[in-house]
DNA sequence: ATAGGGTTAG
């Protein structure tokens, strides 16, 4: 006679109905009171004390069983649960033997040796223990493991359940083997409906995009008869993964059930795809809307912040992290997207600040600081770092040395990068890749040390890239060295042959060594490809962190009289003192006098001039700029500091340049 | 069981 009813039981708590005097009672009870034995539970009045069936003693046992595996941390414990199971003659229970291999698999264990040793105990496995060790092999692989199991499975007799198809569409994913995917999508439409189920169609989506066929993973999505945000998430994601954020906003516009992962996924998208202020909005709408934040939704907004560059946004988020229960000095990850935001937005000091106060610091962490001040150009304080951090347990990656050679390349430290570069492999264990490569082609280059650069490219064990080119192109525009730049061009043009900068360097070069009519002839190229010039763009902080912004011979602004008066003012006052306007920074054959003229109008001068006029003295002037900084603008900057007494921070497309008191933090070297 | 995240170069 069955008096006791289980109803519900989940990780913590078992419910049972009581059969008392004609009523159902409800009682709850923790697991952990029910470890060791369950009769001795926390006793009952005796009127409604009634025994166990076998049945409800066994479904006992098992949950107890399966709640010691969920507590499991490795191996050693789950094979003390496995030999408790033939003591307790759950062996062939398959409910168990599957929760155990999930655990094993959860760990990691290898599934050729233990899972499937436990898995061939089992007399007369069932779908789900099949599938327990399908899904074993779909995360770890042979993938192909996971499809014969699949067979032999069918070959028993033995039917799928949906669990199998979202395993076999994740092998199929991550080995990207559409071709099996859309077979065994075919099967699931033709096997008792499986097309229709939830699950299976969010897996056979995400393999679909994985494999690259977004259209594919829309067909699938349009055609379910049931969608969940999870589907939604997907997609969205999907389309922001190749940068078509239209489709992705008008698929969350149309989503009825909004989370805070399907939000952040918003957030993100459009902060990747170099949309910050879209970024921004949505993640205010998120917060009108009411929807919790957590760290992901954070990064994203920090990464948006960085994108702006402006002290403002920057101080802003970081507020919003502080008081978060996601703080940047108690979260890794919050706090390495910091860094790289306040490095990116001109404060390393603010940035070395956020580092300095990690209670835990990872390879990020570490990787960003070393970038951060690498940008900044300060190359010891980067190299400092890097070895402060081999003194911890946290090993350097690729991007590390990327910071360090990068760092050994701004300042001109030829024989330090040439060392780390040299023993990167050996003693850190990170090999070189072709991005290293280009890094020491840029410090060799820039260093003026073509037939050493040239040579680590011809012999280096990969085929160079663009990047490589470029920074050999890069460094013959900075040493005027026009054969170099051909050779470079005419490689890097097969692999950009769309990129504006690259004809304009090799253009440059040859301007600097009065080569016009090869000027002409790259001119007349552009023309052909149909290339605009990208205008030379600056943007200064104004008070209250607004941002004004001017083009070269921009007159637009509506104190563009005084700009131009204060930029005139200026000047006057750097010729006191020395200045002579450097007519080579300017890459077109005309007279020097419209030479002088070109040059007053670069927007990173009238930034300048803005800046001086419209914020406090005493305080740093922020100027980005989309393009390199020239030569002549690079040498006002510099007097500039020193006759105002302003500090001046410039960001180019490169890097950062701090002037103060006549000289730039660069050592004119970048 | 399926969904969102941080560092990279000329």
């Amino acid at each position: 006679m069955q008096m006791v009813k289980l109803v519900h039981a989940s990780k913590q708590t078992l419910r049972f109905d009581f059969l008392v005097t004609g009523i159902f009672v409800h009682r709850r009870i923790s697991i952990p009171k029910l470890a060791g034995s369950y009769r001795e539970q926390e006793p009952l009045p005796s009127s409604i004390y009634v025994p166990y069936s076998q049945l409800q003693l066994r479904k006992l046992l098992e949950l107890q069983v399966i709640s010691f595996l969920h507590g499991c941390t490795n191996i050693n414990q789950i094979k003390q649960v496995h030999a408790l199971l033939f003591r307790k003659d759950l062996h062939q229970c398959c409910y168990v033997v599957t929760k155990l291999i999930r655990m094993l698999t959860k760990l990691e264990v290898q599934m050729d040796s233990y899972p499937r040793l436990v898995f061939r105990q089992v007399k007369h496995p069932n779908p789900f223990l099949w599938t327990a060790l399908i899904r074993g092999y779909a995360l770890q692989g042979p993938f192909s493991e996971s499809v014969r199991l699949y067979n032999c499975m069918r070959k028993e007799g033995i039917g799928p359940v949906s669990f199998t198809f979202s395993a076999l569409f994740k092998a199929c994913g991550s080995v990207l083997d559409v071709t099996l995917g859309t077979q065994i999508h075919a099967q699931t439409i033709w096997i008792g409906g499986f097309a229709s189920d939830l699950y299976v169609g969010n897996t056979m989506i995400d393999m679909y995009i994985k494999c690259g066929l977004l259209d594919y993973g829309r067909k699938v999505f349009d055609e379910m008869t049931e969608r969940d945000v999870i589907s939604w998430t997907e997609l969205i994601v999907a389309y922001a993964r190749t940068g078509d954020m239209k489709s992705a906003g008008d698929l969350f516009d149309g989503l009825p059930m909004k989370d805070m992962v399907a939000w952040t996924a918003m957030v993100t998208g459009y902060a990747q795809n170099a949309m910050p202020r879209k970024a921004l909005e949505v993640f205010e709408q998120m917060q009108d809307a009411g929807i919790e934040v957590d760290e992901v939704t954070l990064v994203g907004v920090i990464s948006a912040c960085a994108q702006l560059g402006a002290s403002k946004y920057a101080n802003w988020i970081r507020n919003i992290a502080e008081n978060s229960k996601f703080r940047p000095a108690n979260n890794v990850v919050v706090g390495s997207a910091l860094i790289d935001m306040y490095s990116k937005c001109g404060n390393v000091e603010d940035a070395y600040k956020v580092f300095e106060r990690m209670e835990e610091r990872n390879v990020f962490s570490y990787s960003s600081m070393i970038v951060g001040f690498a940008m900044h150009g300060r190359a010891h304080a980067a190299i400092e770092l890097f070895f402060e951090m081999l003194k911890t347990d946290t090993k350097p990656n690729h991007v590390t040395f990327i910071g360090v050679l990068t760092a050994c390349s701004h300042a001109g430290m030829v024989d330090k990068g040439r060392q780390l570069f040299a023993t990167m492999e050996k003693c850190y264990g990170v090999s070189p890749n072709v991005d290293h490569y280009a890094c020491m082609v840029d410090l060799l280059g820039r260093a003026g040390l073509f037939e050493e650069a040239l040579q680590l490219v011809e012999t280096m064990p990969m085929e160079p890239n663009g990047g490589v080119w470029g920074a050999l192109l890069g460094a013959s525009n900075i040493h005027g060295n026009p054969d170099v730049a051909e050779i470079a061009a005419s490689h890097l043009f097969e692999f950009e042959p769309d990129s504006i900068g690259n004809y304009i360097l090799l253009s440059n070069t040859y301007a600097s060594a009065g080569r016009w009519s090869d000027v002409s002839r790259v001119r007349k190229l552009m023309r052909e490809k149909k290339l605009k010039k990208n205008p030379g763009c600056s943007w200064v902080e104004a008070k209250k962190g607004v941002i004004h912004e001017f083009f070269a011979g921009d007159m637009t602004h509506p104190e563009s009289s005084q700009i131009k008066k204060a930029l005139e003012d200026l000047i006057e006052r750097l010729k006191a003192v020395g200045y002579q306007p450097n007519l080579s920074s300017v890459p077109y054959d005309v007279t020097d006098d419209q030479k002088r003229r070109v040059l007053m109008t670069h927007s990173e001068k009238l930034a300048l001039a803005y800046g001086l006029l419209s914020t406090d003295a005493g305080s740093t002037i922020k100027i980005m700029k989309n393009i390199r900084i020239c030569e002549d603008c690079h040498i006002v900057m510099c007097a500039a500091s020193k006759v105002t007494g302003r500090k001046i921070v410039v960001r180019d497309n490169m890097r950062f340049h701090h002037f103060l008191n006549g000289t730039c933090s660069c050592g004119n070297f970048w």
